[in-house]
DNA sequence: CGTTCGATGCACT
DNA sequence: GTGCATCGAACGT
């Protein structure tokens, strides 16, 4: 299956453009010669110094300086003191704008992941495959992505984001929804999801597919 | 089913 | 010193 990396070009563009035509490319990691990937079914869209949940928000600082630098690069930061989120810089350089990567679907190296994510925390096992990369946190532990990934090239380095031709492959409806886990700037709905899909983070059932039917109560 | 809460590190005021 | 673009265990209902 013939995979090439996603050109500069394809993030120099607007970043909701970029997010739709995202979905379904695949994140690759190469660390150790070991190689993990996973398509992506969840993202987010954090953009410019107006957006108050954008890092951009207080203008240039060391700390969100990629943002406001050359598109396809990758903006990793820690949270909350432990999670190390991964990010891709969109836009052309100069202006702040990127994509939060929040959950995969899991491709190649399910084994690694598996591995990965039950040395980070000791909780064993009731791990299916679909939650291995569910959620910002857990897909950088699987992938074994770290803050050394900061400002990492996208096009072509170690991690990277290919089109493998499977992007519309699964006949996927995307769904756009307010963003998660923030507590501003909630009414932009800038999160697209594969609708429906077991790998999305979030409170389950929300994509609509198959919301939780419950039996009225008293 | 739902909500709460602790762990943890760093950038920023 | 404060505040997070989180996670999952532990509890309440």
């Amino acid at each position: 299956m013939p995979e090439h990396a996603l050109p500069r070009a394809f993030y120099a563009r607007p970043t909701l453009d970029v997010l739709r035509d995202l979905i379904g490319t695949v994140l690759v990691h190469e660390s150790r010669g070991a190689r993990t990937a996973g398509r992506i079914i969840e993202a987010e869209a954090y953009i410019g110094e107006a957006d108050p949940a954008c890092h951009a928000a207080p203008g240039p600082t060391r700390r969100n300086a990629p943002l406001y630098g050359p598109p396809g690069h990758a903006y990793v930061y820690l949270n909350y003191g432990l999670h190390a989120l991964v990010n891709a810089v969109t836009e052309p350089e100069g202006r702040p704008a990127a994509i939060l990567i929040r959950a995969l679907e899991p491709v190649e190296g399910l084994a690694a992941m598996r591995r990965r994510r039950l040395r980070v925390r000791g909780t064993a096992d009731g791990l299916i495959d679909d939650a291995l990369c569910r959620g910002p946190g857990n897909l950088t532990v699987a992938l074994g992505i770290t803050l050394a990934r900061n400002r990492a090239d996208l096009v072509g380095g170690r991690l990277r984001i290919v089109d493998d031709g499977g992007s519309r492959a699964g006949g996927w409806r995307l769904e756009w929804t307010p963003r998660i886990g923030i507590r501003v700037g909630t009414d932009a709905r800038w999160r697209c999801v594969v609708a429906g899909h077991p790998g999305v983070s979030g409170p389950r059932g929300a994509t609509g597919a198959d919301s939780p039917r419950r039996p009225a109560l008293r």
